[in-house]
DNA sequence: ATGAAAGCGCTAACAG
DNA sequence: CTGTTAGCGCTTTCAT
């Protein structure tokens, strides 16, 4: 046994292994009937009597056969394995999507293979290329890829795209501009007239249709928006977005995912800023452990493990009917509001009458 | 286009699909050399005369051919895959551990095949079993199963554990009677006498260390541990459990893990108590988003992604050396003590002298 | 309802 | 260095 600064370690020797791997033609043998047989009483039991059946399985199951997938895919051409490809693990939106996919793909009998590409456009290319022969589609989650390399991959691949749209693939998607626009409401009922929003990273589609449905949402509402970024969507990246919001006074920040909101309400707390009493946070996703961790994060959710399964959903489809064209599904965002992200009520004059509304009290410093 | 109250819906035409696979005897036909040759000059271009390699290797590239693992797998035995079961994705604990795994299966040119178990014992073995013709291995995070299941499974699949001992399987450990030992000694140091500790789920094996490294620390340091659980490790818990704390009127709470912590500085911030100046909270594992959120959580930290890592090292040790046993790695835990963690500080006799030390508010509390 | 035979894509001897 | 041959475990005609 070794100890050293980071653990310890140990080694045992070897007990034996029964590592024979049984084959359909040792069953067929030991049941008195042909591989063909078998065979059949795996993938199509109508085909066999009775009595044969009962006794195939009785010897599978004694052997404690199951059929090999691989070789079945050789002749069949399907591998019943479902490939997902997501850029961080690390990010907690992409785990929930998982979930979701795995489950699905389960209770169709499929199998999943999971790779990171760790934000890397090669790699992910790589990845997908490396699975490809080995499943019968692949889901990819906020693909970094270019649209012509997407392109390529789908002239041997079945893709289906999650938070990206390419002709040729089926996708499913957030609705972030419905999202983006709840949230700009949301901040100018409470009378918030100067927002910053925290932008994602550079080649995120996510990230252009926030910012795009952003802009119109802004200019219908009369809210003038900063915008700041690219930044890598990390908790460290909203630390740092935070400083340069507090600089550009505005009373409330839109974050391009909820880990940037963490960052920006961190360092806003380190740096004694009130929320909400002096600048509104808007997180984006929902992650699950985002609202848990902190009251004071207004945030638009979106069903991630639903959306997980729909995409493995739309694959299926895909696989089960070749011909039948690319689907698209949209998954709607709904504002979260929570009770302690309001900030104090104030009068305010609206048209001719004076109204009580929560206003951002930035505003009154600046004035001050 | 459809709208429903969850989102929308699109439907494209398909446009062509490039299908047909090609095989290596296409590609050996295309370049002139028996099939053989091409095997050769993917697996052991050494054994390939550069000239022939050099237009082989085109050949391929410009049918685009790749190697179908499957068939690979086939007449070599080896898969080039890997298996990941974890019992909860939603847990970010494993998140965490995967993409170590991951990072290092991809390494080692391996695929991971990713199941999630959902906490259910029978399910986990199932999954386990549906994959094992596909995979060279499994990596068991937090298995939920019992050592004979475990036994059974190790007759035909080897087997790396993390977070659980069984004879015959390699395995990963998180220190963790060292990371109660630690987190007990610092709550001691600080005055703290009577303390709960929130129990994880009955049949995991990491809460029974935990328990187990509990006792002895608190005896040896003198403080008094009230017990409460089993409960789901999930952050719902942690709030509840936060009352049964309370009413047991300790100054400090070690929580099976950061999920369950976070819900009890959830519960306690709503009623108003506060951290740590009238409850001390520690977690564990310390998954990323918790410390990031809260700066009144002290917590113990493991490497998770490293165990991840190590995990496949020992799993990828082991199929290359088949007769060579099994190894046990354990990672060290490490208490990460924060700023606000601490209660004020207060005058305390020990022995003949008085010394300045943090003292738990609640006893004088409790005293008054 | 069952069996015989051919072959899926690939590799592993064994010759040359 | 390269080709030939014989399977790996399974499914799938085509007979029976």
């Amino acid at each position: 046994m070794t100890v050293s600064a980071t653990g310890f370690t140990l080694c045992h020797v070897d007990a034996s292994r029964d590592d024979a791997v049984t084959s359909i033609r040792e069953v067929a043998r030991r049941a008195g009937v042909s591989p063909a047989t078998v065979s059949r009483a795996f993938s199509e039991p109508g085909l066999v009597r009775q009595e044969t059946l009962q006794r195939v399985l009785a010897v599978a199951e004694e052997l404690r056969y199951r059929p090999s997938r691989a070789a079945r895919s050789l002749t069949t051409g399907k591998t019943g394995n479902i490939g997902v490809v997501v850029p961080d693990l690390g990010n907690p939106f992409f785990p929930a999507i998982l979930k979701g996919a795995q489950a699905r793909a389960r209770e169709a009998d499929h199998s999943v293979f999971l790779a990171d590409s760790e934000e890397n456009p090669r790699l992910e290319m790589e990845l997908v290329r490396a699975m490809a022969r080995q499943v019968d589609g692949v889901l990819i989650c906020s693909s970094r890829l270019s649209e012509v390399e997407l392109q390529k991959l789908l002239r041997d691949t079945t893709l289906v795209l999650l938070n990206r749209r390419v002709a040729g693939a089926s996708a499913v998607q957030m609705d972030s501009a419905g999202g983006i626009r709840q949230a700009i409401e949301h901040l100018a009922a409470l009378g918030h007239k100067r927002v910053a929003f925290i932008g994602g990273p550079a080649h995120s589609w996510s990230n252009r249709e926030r910012r795009r449905g952003l802009r119109s949402s802004a200019r219908a509402q009369g809210v003038e928006v900063i915008e700041f970024g690219p930044f890598a969507p990390h908790f460290e990246a909203g630390q740092q977005a935070a400083d340069l919001v507090v600089a550009a006074s505005v009373t409330a920040v839109i974050a391009f995912n909820d880990l940037m909101a963490l960052g920006v309400l961190s360092r806003l707390a380190d740096r004694g800023i009130g929320v909400p009493e002096q600048i509104s946070v808007v997180g984006f996703d929902d992650i699950p452990m985002a609202s848990m961790a902190t009251p004071h994060l207004t945030t638009v959710a979106v069903p991630l493990e639903q959306a997980g399964r729909v995409a493995i959903e739309l694959l299926l489809e895909r696989l089960a009917h070749p011909g039948s064209g690319t689907h698209e599904q949209g998954l709607a965002s709904q504002l979260i509001v929570r009770a302690s992200t309001a900030p104090p009520f104030s009068d305010v004059r609206a048209g001719s009458r004076t109204v009580r509304v929560g206003a951002p009290q930035a505003t009154s410093v600046a004035e001050s």
